[in-house]
DNA sequence: CAAAAATATATCAAACCGATATATGCTTAA
DNA sequence: TTAAGCATATATCGGTTTGATATATTTTTG
């Protein structure tokens, strides 16, 4: 999905300025399944604009700086209504996280607990500004993707702290030693 | 994450050719938490064997095209376990499905319950090839990223199959309808 | 037997991220 | 108090990445 239409998304809700945009997608209500950055976000609006999807308004405050607030028009929703018949894409998962842990057998067995440590946390914060979300929040649709998030987050959590028990009860043992040291090649090529 | 470390981190394991690398990212045992296209992974491997940090060797087979089977050298160890004292940054997950789901209540309510069915099923899929690759692995933290990707991924498909009922115990009475239709502007503005 | 899919390398435009520049007001701690 | 840091706000730019495409051969499938 361009950030293009997830402009004209947040949009068709309400207006909005490309760093309220921005804040919804690295912050709020959208940054559990979406993501765009300035560098993105400022030309994609430009372009709509140009192709009258969208228009603005200039909105000098006292103090603060001017925004620039911008509206979808009737052709941005008929773009954005053309966008949702193409079927959605798979989602997408990256964890650098569960990359550093394949190589935990390597690493100090301390430094592999302090990341584990870590990651539990950061869900915990993670989750609870879902749950927050969840609770404030009356629109359906937004609830259904915020539950999607918490039900994902909790089993993670889950996952890690049941983990961590397993882990910290073989003190110093090298839980991580593999049986069969000779493996690395049939490990890896069985892919698919 | 660049590329590049992937690619480091792939040849620790074993040798591999850009082909094989691509696979791993996009189908194999990385794909549940990597992500990276030839555009990338070709580029990083001419830049990691000018830097002395990977190795290749040309491998022609009867047959079948030639391959560049790449190995990591000592250097490149060394340049991949420097990467990893980083700490690594956070997981990021997208899902178009979400945002698709977002626009609901817009669509015709069958509309919806497709994209749902489709996801579970898709979600059955991803899960049972997860389990496939975690039954037949032995190398304990590659076991660790595979059960968390199934814990996941459990999760995600308890969630809609949960949802699934709810939704079709509301036949056609618009489950998504807002009770309350003009907050628009509250159900976004308050994001963080 | 022909069509499609898999194997394999490689490149390119378009999209996107992350950092940075610029400017102002508000909050906070030495 | 006053400098530092943070939030608000727009905008651009270099470098990375994607997704599509080109090319060529073999294997599988209908």
């Amino acid at each position: 999905m361009h950030v293009r239409t997830l402009c004209l998304g947040i949009l068709s809700f309400c207006d909005k300025s490309g760093y309220d945009i921005r804040k919804l997608a690295a912050d709020g209500n959208f940054s559990h399944f979406c993501e765009a950055s300035y560098g993105s976000i400022y030309p994609a609006l430009a372009q709509l604009t140009e192709e009258d999807l969208v228009t603005f308004e200039v909105v000098a405050l006292d103090g603060k700086p001017p925004r620039k607030v911008y509206s979808i028009t009737q052709a941005g929703r008929e773009a954005l209504f053309e966008t949702l018949q193409i079927p959605p894409g798979p989602d997408r998962f990256k964890s650098e996280f569960l990359f550093y842990s394949l190589f935990a057998d390597k690493l100090p067995s301390n430094e592999f607990r302090k990341l584990l440590i870590r990651k539990i946390s950061e869900t915990k914060e993670k989750l609870s500004g879902l749950r927050h979300a969840g609770e404030v929040c009356d629109h359906g649709p937004s609830s259904f993707a915020l539950g999607y998030g918490i039900a994902m987050n909790e089993a993670v959590l889950e996952y890690l702290e049941g983990f961590l028990v397993k882990f910290d009860s073989h003190q110093g043992d090298g839980f991580f030693d593999q049986k069969n040291s000779d493996l690395n090649q049939t490990e890896l090529s069985d892919a698919r």
